[in-house]
DNA sequence: AATTGTACCTGTCAGC
DNA sequence: TGCTGACAGGTACAAT
């Protein structure tokens, strides 16, 4: 489910909501989705949240006992600040009871999400951040190098969606927004990157910027699953040119979409704006 | 090196 | 109605 934009609404929504609130207790409603040292969920009490940030599509919530608790949402997974009587989820894995009688509540059907406690003096780096790439939107992320980042793999013969959604080459990217970029700008998603032209490589870069940012103001996109901290849709999905939409006319062209696989995932793309 | 298959889970939907 | 298989926003790993 949530790629970049939807991690990065979540994340903004509790930076608002969750601040300064203390974990009172906690419960764990499936011990699968907790990851890190196991006897360690009583050493959160007491403790406040004083940030939350974001890495690619993982939510790193600190806390001011020096604790962390890292989040991955993977396909199905929520995070939602809710009053203590909502009534509870039958795929509510994890519950922070907080003092201001608020929960913050882990929910995933699937169970491949989980959250991972990084203990304060534990090891200094955390290996699921490391070797991610860059952040596509970060500040000093430019056109040039986004261009040195391609230039690196211009010998290679894989699919550009391919890199697109490799993590370790730029973080936060997931198969819709690949999709959507792709399309924005004129690409086909099973052009081996060694193909790409110059100028091609160049459009992929403001599609990508773009694209997120114009997500991230809609707060996302919600097919079925995903919500905002405070249980919100995302509207993105309206705005969606491709994704999720085989058969319908290009907004571009007129053309059918058509989907097909690629790099293992349903890929939707317009047969005529993308070459 | 890169792709494909498999696995992790649960749910939905299309087709028969 | 009910069964079966495909598919789903992610990623790690093994096999090819």
């Amino acid at each position: 489910m949530p790629e970049l934009p939807e991690v990065e609404t979540i994340r903004r929504d509790l930076e608002r909501l969750a601040v300064g609130r203390t974990i009172v207790s906690v419960d764990l409603g499936w011990p699968g989705s907790l990851k890190g040292p196991g006897a360690g969920l009583n050493r959160l009490r007491g403790a406040r949240f004083i940030g939350f940030k974001r890495r690619a599509k993982m939510l790193l919530i600190e806390l001011d006992s020096g604790d962390r608790l890292l989040v991955h949402l993977k396909m199905s997974g929520r995070l939602i600040l809710v009053s203590a009587p909502t009534p509870v989820d039958k795929h509510t894995r994890l519950i922070f009871v907080l003092d201001s009688g608020d929960q913050l509540r882990f929910i995933d059907m699937r169970k491949f999400g989980y959250v991972k406690l990084i203990e304060s003096g534990g090891a200094q780096t955390i290996p699921e951040l490391e070797g991610l790439g860059p952040e596509p939107l970060a500040p000093g992320f430019s056109a040039e190098d986004w261009l040195d980042l391609l230039a690196a793999k211009k010998e290679s013969r894989r699919t550009i969606k391919s890199l697109l959604l490799d993590q370790s080459f730029i973080g936060g990217l997931g198969n819709i927004y690949v999709d959507e970029i792709l399309h924005s700008a004129g690409v086909h998603p099973q052009r081996p990157v060694s193909s790409l032209r110059t100028g091609e490589i160049e459009g992929i870069y403001p599609a990508m910027r773009e694209i997120l940012m114009a997500a991230i103001e809609r707060r996302g996109t919600t097919f079925s699953l995903y919500v905002d901290a405070e249980g919100r849709r995302g509207d993105y999905l309206d705005r969606l040119k491709v994704y999720g939409r085989r058969g319908e006319p290009c907004p571009a062209c007129g053309r059918p979409i058509e989907k097909i696989k690629v790099a293992g995932r349903g890929t939707h793309f317009c047969p005529r704006c993308q070459r």
